[in-house]
DNA sequence: CAAATTTTGGACTAGCAAGTCCAGAAAAAC
DNA sequence: GTTTTTCTGGACTTGCTAGTCCAAAATTTG
């Protein structure tokens, strides 16, 4: 399929919308219509850009969500070298989770396309870049010095990751940042002690 | 609503095997003619039993599988009162999590249900009791002198549950428990060490 | 046993939402 | 400048699914 520019736009319009109205809506119901309606758009445009429908429409959504959960932990995640940065991933990722709240677009699109083969790829290709990310970190501060090079990297970064993923659900469930917080803060204290 | 004991088999007969059903079938689109199928029951019945329709059913069918999130963790789950125990609890979540692999029943319904309020209590409660087990757990070991009685053994409790649910959420995403059971190798370790 | 109540079956309705289709406007190509 | 392609609008179709309704069967009550 060839874009002008101006399709272009108009695909990135629909992407940005439906996304932005995901973060502010109960996602379990979102319709095509919703998306037409807080994008200005038309059935035909809908289907023109996204010819599989709904689900490549979300797919490409999920992508797009995907792709900023990683940017946002910019600048810490790629500098994870001292206690302060790592510190401060932590400040930032608590303060994103508390600013988003009970809403997490990434989890709502999941919930949507749980049942097809791409979005568990898109979901797990961004596990798979946040653990790398992580572990990079942690081998950092092992070559500084600062933790114990008898810990398995990778294994700790996977674990990081899943706990943050779980903290959030908890937060989806209860609304409450505590268990997230116990969580970074247990973890990265692990690292610290020799 | 009066029930006779033939009524409150049908009704128990309807929850559970809609909570079968759940357990092997992508439940993003669950409906109620699946139900009825699975359970052999007519339109009748369901809403006769189940008044308020598709949302009571299905928040019926969550509190059951919540019911069975903890009794499946015992023993354990309520003497976590030596190393050995811990350890035991441990292979007994991981055992019951590469079981179930990407389906998890009750992660499932909350997907379905989400919007509604009923459902956050019924996880809200579940995951408060949950960590309310394994806080008595770890007061109970740094009772024995086994755990340093510096640590706040609530937080921790939510740590280990908020980390549980992202382990398995990580499950369900990828297939994969290596996270899960680096999770808890990681926290066990942080609770055994002095 | 007769009356009242609960349970069951299933046809029917209503409404929604995904996806189709096509014609006309706008833009690009040459 | 005209021909070809892309883009847009919206009416229409199709199919599905939650929910309604009622009558008949079974069960309980007295």
């Amino acid at each position: 399929m060839k874009l002008t520019p101006k399709g272009q736009a108009t695909r990135q319009r629909i992407i940005e919308g439906a996304a932005e109205y995901l973060r502010s809506n109960d996602p379990g119901a979102v319709t095509l219509d919703d998306v037409r309606a807080v994008t200005h758009t038309s059935k035909g445009q809908l289907f023109h850009y996204f010819p599989d429908g709904k689900e490549e429409l979300l797919l490409a959504v999920a992508r797009h969500e995907a792709g900023r959960v990683l940017t946002d932990q910019e600048p810490h995640l790629s500098a994870l070298d001292t206690w302060e940065s790592w510190s401060a991933w932590r400040g930032t990722l608590l303060a994103r989770y508390r600013a988003q709240g009970r809403y997490c677009p990434l989890g709502a699109l999941m919930d949507q396309v749980s049942s097809t083969p791409g979005a568990a790829s898109v979901v797990s290709e961004l596990l798979g870049q946040w653990q790398g990310r992580v572990s990079t970190g942690v081998v950092t501060m092992q070559g500084n010095g600062l933790v114990s090079t008898d810990l398995d990297a990778d294994r700790i970064a996977g674990a990081f990751v899943a706990g943050i993923q779980g903290g959030v659900q908890v937060l989806r469930a209860t609304g409450s940042t505590d268990q997230l917080e116990a969580l970074l803060d247990l973890m990265i204290d692990y690292l610290r002690r020799p």
